[in-house]
DNA sequence: CCTCAGGTAAGAG
DNA sequence: CTCTTACCTGAG
């Protein structure tokens, strides 16, 4: 039995432009769409679904381990916190930021499991969303337990141990089959390396991080945001590098540069605002680099 | 057939 | 510390 659909009255505010980009931007990559309205998503042992009728959002939970009403809230950041985070933002004196803000009503940063969030971002490096999802539901199949529904969860980094650089490489991992690896090998044997992270500060957190191989400052960071619950961390990827020059003129700037505005001027949730200029970026800025027109 | 991508690591200056 | 380049694979 999948169960019935339960109301979750949010007491934020919440749209569905702002609720598919939560789910489908490139935060998460265990999101699928059913329909315009309707989406899947696989949350640690559980299915989840989600529904936007009416301005209202439904949803339930199957598999082996249902998610539960208060921890779906959390992950959806359904919660007072969000209005005032949105509210701390510096909209009012920065008009593309604001502009982001008005495209993306709701528009949340989801709080994931550290573990799985770690492993699609080492398997992030120069893919799509829509391969990174390929590879994700590679390596769920293969090692991972079955849902129902055709879904399954994360393996864990004790199984993913197993995995060797072949095997990752016949998924199709590429050069990512090492970093998969070689992380597996840290991790696997200390399974509070993750969770000793959330203790930490931030950039204590993100230093620990990149001791991994195939962790970096943008992956670190998107850790961190999206799976460890670092409000400040501000992936800078090619998307918030082209707002950056963009929109805020900074075309001759050092990433470092960069990191260090973002951390003064948008301040405490500074990664809420990365999400809202990535994703009005991405949607808006339909200026694809030109094909190089050779005569 | 060729270029490049939602990054990282290694080596040079 | 900044800058360049190779790295797998597949999409355009």
């Amino acid at each position: 039995m999948t169960g019935r659909w339960r109301s979750l009255c949010q007491r934020g505010e919440l749209s569905l432009v702002g609720l598919r980009e939560t789910l489908l931007g490139g935060q998460s990559f265990s999101w699928s769409a059913e329909s315009e309205n309707q989406w899947t998503g696989v949350i640690e042992q559980s299915i989840v679904q989600l529904r936007w009728v009416d301005g209202n959002l439904k949803w339930k939970s199957s598999g082996p381990n249902p998610i539960g009403e208060d921890r779906l809230r959390h992950y959806l950041w359904l919660e007072d916190t969000y209005e005032s985070a949105v509210d701390a933002l510096p909209w009012r004196s920065d008009p593309c930021l604001c502009r982001a803000i008005q495209n993306f009503p709701g528009l949340r940063i989801l709080r994931q499991p550290i573990d799985e969030t770690l492993l699609v971002f080492l398997l992030s490096s120069a893919k799509s969303i829509p391969q990174i999802k390929k590879l994700r539901e590679k390596i769920h199949y293969l090692l991972g337990d079955h849902l129902g529904m055709n879904q399954y969860a994360f393996p864990g980094w004790k199984k993913l141990q197993s995995l060797s650089e072949m095997n990752a490489r016949n998924l199709g991992l590429g050069y990512r089959a090492k970093y998969l690896v070689g992380t597996a090998e840290i991790i696997g044997p200390n399974p509070n390396f993750l969770d000793d992270l959330l203790s930490l500060s931030y950039l204590e957190a993100k230093n620990k991080l990149m001791e991994l191989p195939g962790v970096g400052p943008k992956v670190a960071d998107c850790v961190l945001l999206f799976g460890g619950e670092k409000q400040e961390a501000f992936p800078i990827d090619t998307w918030i590098l082209q707002s950056l020059q963009k929109q805020y003129g900074m075309k001759d700037w050092k990433i470092s540069q960069m990191d260090e505005f973002a951390r003064i001027h948008f301040g405490t949730h500074a990664g809420l605002a990365q999400q809202f200029l990535f994703s009005y970026q991405r949607h808006f800025d339909k200026e694809k680099r030109q094909r190089r027109t050779k005569v």
